[in-house]
DNA sequence: ATCAAACGTGAACCTAAGTTCAGGTCAAGC
DNA sequence: GCTTGACCTGAACTTAGGTTCACGTTTGAT
């Protein structure tokens, strides 16, 4: 499969990463990730894109949109492993978001369970439906990020 | 502005609401909301409509897609206040589903605060990069709901 | 009776995150 | 050296949740 030790074919970094090719091109186009090219205009890929895109998946798995890892990401050395100084500064980013998200859910869950308490008589009053003390006025759509 | 007591313009209810006008015609195509009509065919709102556009933007918010708000908005009787039992019914639904998003999104927060600790010479190994035993294999995207 | 503001409709457009397709090229095993 | 599976590209299509537009009708205050 391999020739080169250490390259990786697309179809090789989709099979070990379990993200489908398509989405790997995808997401070159939105230069979260990269590769070389072959004499024969194939993609050949460093070891080090599969840490790349676990990092993306797992980020997107908490909702956090491509365009916010891919700025992320150029805290990341093209070609390289992942340094500490990235965990860091990563981890800056992600957990104050990843606290504030768990912070509005929670509220959220508890003013639901206030809400069956009070049997909602004052529903308009109620924080639960006015949360843009917690949300802001933000408009439609699930605002915990962006 | 409003004719006859406790009935709401399409205007009215994004006003006080703050959902714009187009959205609510939207949500009405989506068979979340629903108006009588004037002879002129201009829709007029139950003043409970309100309520269900309050409940509609606090579960979006928790990032509840506008399908299942339906279904749970099925339990609410149609121009009338919300019932205990439709708060009861909406708070299974509902706070199951947030308790999981909190759980995953708790675990991936301290996987990140290990990932520094360990400087991530593990990272192909790592549970953050592998969420799948949280997440399942659902494909890409933010799989917290639906 | 008039007239502007508010309302109505359908169609087109938007972002995100991809997938699918058509048509053509590369590479590696036999 | 040939063949087949893997790879390439760009364009079109998808779902969610709307917004914007063009164009026509209703309302209700004066």
């Amino acid at each position: 499969m391999s020739a080169i030790a250490q390259e990786l074919t697309i179809g090789e970094v989709s099979h070990r990463s379990g993200v489908p090719v398509s989405a790997l091109r995808f997401y070159e186009r939105r230069r979260l990730i990269g590769a070389r090219r072959t004499s024969g205009n194939q993609r050949r890929y460093h070891r080090s894109v599969l840490r790349r895109v676990a990092f993306i998946r797992a980020s997107q798995s908490v909702g956090i949109p491509l365009a916010k890892i891919a700025e992320v990401l150029t805290f990341l050395p093209p070609d390289a492993p992942p340094t500490r100084e990235f965990w860091v500064r990563a981890s800056q980013c992600w957990s104050e978001t990843l606290n504030e998200r768990i912070a509005i859910m929670e509220r959220l869950r508890d003013r639901f369970t206030e809400c069956i308490g009070c049997g909602c008589l004052s529903f308009q009053q109620c924080g639960l439906v006015n949360p843009r003390d917690v949300l802001g006025d933000q408009g439609p759509g699930a605002h915990l990020l962006t």
